[in-house]
DNA sequence: GGCCCGATGTCAGTCGCTGACATGAACTAT
DNA sequence: ATAGTTCATGTCAGCGACTGACATCGGGCC
C-alpha cells in the first residue's frame, strides 16, 4: 500500500532564491539603520532583497511589522511557563520563573541581534508604537494565564503588568554592552529590586 | 506712556468660525464610532467640521493624534506632584500621591468623555499603540522625576513603571459604568492591591 | 490707504498599502 | 510525456495618509 517515495535532491535549485522573509528583513534592518525608518522605502527594501515591493508585503503586514515577526514564539513560552508553574506557587513568583525560563530567547548568539534591532527601535518613535504594542499583548496574555490559575482580578492584571516592567529593565539591562551579566541574573535581580522598592 | 487700548467688540465676528481644532475633534469621535476608524477618511472629518483636510494636518500631526492632544498636561501634572513631593515621602508613596492628585483630570464632568474617547481606543489597535507610546512617555517622565528625588536607578524605572501599571488598572475601573468609585479611591485600592501581590 | 500677519484653501506629489490578475517552474495524476 | 494544478512571485491600477509650495483674504497696524 504505502509507497516509499525516494527523493533525489541533488542541487535542489529552487526557482526562487530561498528565504525571502530573512532576506527582506536583513535587507530592512540594514537600510533602516543606514539612512533611517523614515526614510527608507519598502520598495528600496524588496529591492535589496531581489524582490518587488508587493511581496514585501506578503511577507509582513506593515513596514513595521518586519522587525517583529515571530513575537509570538515568546508570548507562547512565557505563557506556558507560567501556566507550567507548580501548583503552590504564588502568581509574582510563576512570573518570575517564565520570564527566567523565556532565557532561550535571550542567549549569546542572540545577543548581537539584539542589540541591532533594538538600536532601530529607541531611534524610531513608530516602532517603539509597535514594541509597545506587543509587550501589551504579553502582559494581557500572561494575565490571562494567571487567571488560568485561579488568580483573581486585579491581581493578575496588576503582576502581570509588574512581571512585563521586570522584563523591560532586565532586557534593557541584557542589550547594554557594559553588561554581561545572564538573562536568569538580570531577572532575578530586577525582580529583587522590584520587591524591595514596592514594599515599604 | 502706556495707551489704554479699548477694543469694541460688538459680535467679534470674526472670519472663521473659532474653535476649529475642537471642531475637528469633535467630527473625528463621531466618524470612528459612527464607522470605524480605518473607514473613516481625514477628508470627512474635515468635511464634517466645515475645513479642509490640509487644515487638519495643521492642528494633528496623524489621523491618530486627534484624540490624544492635550496629553502633556496630565504628564506635566504628575512630574510636578511627584516633584512637588515632600522629602521624607517613599517613591512608590509619591507616585501614588501624584496619580490621586491628578484628580482634576478625572471628574465627573470629563468622564463621559473619558468612555466615549477609551471605547474608540479598545476598538482599534492603532489608537492603542498611540495610546501606549503617551504612557510609556509618562513613565519615563515620571522616572526622571523620581531621580531627581535622588531615586536610583532601577528602582526609578521600576516604581514609575508599577505606578503606571497602577494608573491603567484604576482608570479601566475608572470608566467602567458598573463602578461609582471616585478617582482618588480607585488609585489608593488599586495601589494596594499591587503590595498585596507583590510582596510575597 | 497700504502693509503685514495668520488661518485657511488649492494643488501636486510621494509613499504605504491593497485587490485583481498574470506568469512560470515544479509537482501530480493520468 | 502531457496536461492540469499549485504556489511564490510579478505587474498594474488605485485609494488614502501625509507634505511642501504657493494663493487667498479679512483684520490689525502705521
Amino acid at each position: 500500500m504505502s509507497v516509499t517515495v525516494i527523493r533525489v535532491m541533488i542541487r535542489p535549485v529552487t526557482r526562487w532564491e530561498p528565504g525571502a522573509p530573512a532576506r527582506l528583513r536583513e535587507a530592512a534592518m540594514q537600510l533602516y539603520s543606514e539612512r533611517g525608518f523614515q526614510q527608507t522605502t519598502v520598495a528600496e527594501i524588496a529591492n535589496r532583497a531581489g524582490l518587488t515591493e508587493r511581496t514585501f508585503f506578503r511577507y509582513f503586514a506593515d513596514k513595521r511589522e518586519v522587525l517583529f515577526a515571530g513575537s509570538e514564539l515568546l508570548q507562547d513560552e512565557l505563557v506556558s511557563a507560567v501556566s507550567n508553574a507548580p501548583a503552590g506557587v504564588t502568581p509574582i513568583d510563576a512570573v518570575a520563573e517564565a520570564l527566567m525560563a523565556a532565557g532561550a530567547f535571550f542567549n549569546e548568539e542572540r545577543r548581537e541581534y539584539s542589540r541591532r534591532r533594538q538600536a532601530l527601535i529607541v531611534a524610531n518613535p513608530e516602532l517603539q508604537e509597535r514594541e509597545l504594542i506587543k509587550l501589551a499583548a504579553l502582559t494581557t496574555a500572561m494575565a490571562a494565564a494567571l487567571r488560568q490559575r485561579n488568580v483573581t482580578e486585579p491581581a493578575a492584571s496588576l503582576v502581570a503588568e509588574a512581571g512585563i516592567g521586570v522584563f523591560r529593565v532586565a532586557f534593557e539591562r541584557w542589550v547594554d554592552r557594559t553588561n554581561s551579566e545572564t538573562w536568569p541574573e538580570l531577572v532575578r535581580a530586577s525582580m529583587d529590586e522590584l520587591r524591595l522598592a514596592v514594599s515599604r
